[in-house]
DNA sequence: TGGCTTTCCAAAAACGTTTTTGGAAATACT
DNA sequence: AGTATTTCCAAAAACGTTTTTGGAAAGCCA
């Protein structure tokens, strides 16, 4: 018998007050018909004992975790964490302000990504998901929708059904590609991030429609699709600058890409920004480190997160009949890398 | 009458199954009176229809959310991140290979850290707590111990006699003031992190140590403090910089000061690693990419995250009696700018 | 074959809340 | 004064599991 875990029950609260369980819990929940001087009484009898209800009951009863889970996904590199955190950072206030709660489970591997949503969903164990790292055909997304299970994402599908953000990475290739090209380069190179994501394919199509607005030719050649491993960009350059001739500039996918790609640069005894102009995205904090620091693209993801968090709140307040789109436009931090064509 | 709400539940489960749910539930957690066959064919069921239990149920009955929380104390900035995300990876790693989730909570300023704290053990809203940043008297410590909830952190207090793992601070400074007397510096300067957090006072004494063994005199106006916010190194740097007798090389607590102390010294003119030699702490990413790269110390993130889940598992499943304090050591990271003093 | 284990399983209690139901007391209206 | 309405509150049901209790069926020994 070891019922005294020492935790202070509604019926304790309730008898010490002489009033019955459910006038404590109407009176804490804020039905209306308490007495006002009742519901004070109780609040401060509450507060003063430390009383809050069992986090479990109230979901097994009211059907309600609370909580909301972000699913973050494998792989994440040590130089693009901050990406995560700061989103993880708005998300959190946005809920924090609405009484709910942040779980964060990491997926290493997309293969755990639908076993940790189906765990998830089956168990209850919270109201709604968020993820990022979309992919034009989403099977979390798919499996989400079909049961209808509240959720939303960092980036778009090409089913744009549901709630989104998205950072507008089309917009970013098209004005970092057409500013290298009103600075002079004719052969102006893609690094981009994996073809598996939703946002590569924007990134993609910003790249050719500006190529095609300043009348400049593609090249398959000087198109790469790059890994998000840490040396990827660096492998995709060397290649690039291999070859008979060589880009004078190149936009990439991602900060990471970039930095990898500027050590190719270097490491063939040129200078970024001089024989070779670089452009990234996402200004993580080496950009501004790196020698020179990089050109990117920023934003402010504390507020992304925010409106990430904000989104799903509003779902889950039955709010929205429509799905909640938006689309978020990035801007350019001109450094040191992005610089006339040489000659 | 929304009833169907389409979860399976364990009644169904055994209606299917044409078992009672008693046996249904023993068959899956384990007891050991179901025959093989059964078991197997309640397993088969409950994989085939998605089962799983609901988790506000089981908490509510078996007295274990199988979660463990993790605080995160402001302030963290953009580029100390990693540092934390790093860890939640390892931690993340140790109780999902036990079936626990992690719940991640940021407390915004000190003052909140407390009320986390009460509202999570209050609500039991998870079976275990760890965090950081830890205090010499440190208030959240003292509560835990007193009414014995489970919970582990990453660093000391004054009172030893709970579940702490450490990065040994003495050590970094010690080795890292040794290192710079031994290249001819004679002044060395101290840029530590907030004397509020245990570890700073650690750096401290062992920076102390050293230039007794190396039988340097401790100056006063040679040591500082700074805050964890961002600028905070380059404005105590500057003052160090404006003294009469100006410090040869300096000793900072941790990275995002080291960088704001390169700062100050190359706004004077001066060149980090050869007029004034800088060592830090921690080796986040911007380290290697600050021109000259940033001798520091640095220490493998996930592994001391994994340890730390494992303390707070063992303490879970009852293992130790005693407490288990571990003490890591970091390793020197040279880079450039720990070089011979100046003449 | 009769009693004794062992192996299996069903019914019911319990976990700590929230919500529903129903009714008593106090107030307002004719 | 009698009825209708509002204001308050207590008892009990429900949420979906796990664990306890008790007992039936099957196997074993003499």
């Amino acid at each position: 018998m070891k019922r005294g875990t020492g935790r202070l029950g509604i019926k304790e609260l309730a008898r010490h007050l002489n009033l019955s369980v459910s006038t404590v819990s109407r009176a804490l929940n804020g039905y209306d018909d308490v007495r006002r001087e009742t519901r004070r009484r109780v609040e401060q009898a509450a507060q003063d004992l430390g009383y809050s209800p069992h986090h479990a009951a109230a979901t097994l009863r009211g059907q309600s975790t609370q909580t909301v889970t972000f699913m973050l996904s494998s792989p994440w590199t040590k130089f693009a964490d901050p990406f995560f955190l700061g989103l993880l950072d708005g998300v959190e206030m946005a809920l924090q302000a609405n009484g709910f709660d942040l779980q964060v489970v990491m997926a290493r591997g997309h293969e755990r990504e639908m076993d940790i949503i189906l765990r998830t969903v089956e168990r209850r164990r919270s109201d709604a998901i968020i993820f990022a790292r979309t992919r034009p055909e989403d099977e979390r997304v798919e499996y989400l929708k079909r049961i209808s299970f509240p959720f939303a994402t960092l980036g778009r599908c090409n089913d744009p059904d549901f709630d989104w953000v998205d950072l507008d990475h089309s917009q970013t290739a098209w004005e970092a590609t057409t500013r290298l090209a009103s600075l002079g380069h004719q052969r102006i190179a893609l690094l981009n991030t994996p073809m598996r994501y939703s946002y590569s394919h924007h990134a993609l199509s910003g790249y050719r429609q500006a190529l095609k607005e300043c009348e400049l030719p593609e090249h398959e050649s000087l198109i790469q699709e790059c890994t998000l491993a840490q040396g990827s960009g660096m492998g995709a350059m060397k290649q690039l600058l291999a070859q008979s001739q060589r880009p004078s500039a190149v936009v990439c996918g991602n900060d990471v890409i970039a930095v990898g790609a500027m050590d190719a640069i270097r490491r063939l005894g040129l200078t970024p920004g001089v024989e070779v102009s670089v452009i990234g995205c996402d200004d993580i904090p080496v950009a501004s480190y790196s020698s020179p620091p990089l050109t990117t693209f920023g934003i402010d993801l504390e507020s992304v997160g925010l409106t990430l968090g904000r989104v799903v709140l509003d779902r889950l307040n039955g709010k929205p009949r429509a799905p909640q789109n938006i689309l978020q436009n990035m801007e350019l931090i001109s450094r040191g890398t992005d610089r006339p064509a040489p000659r």
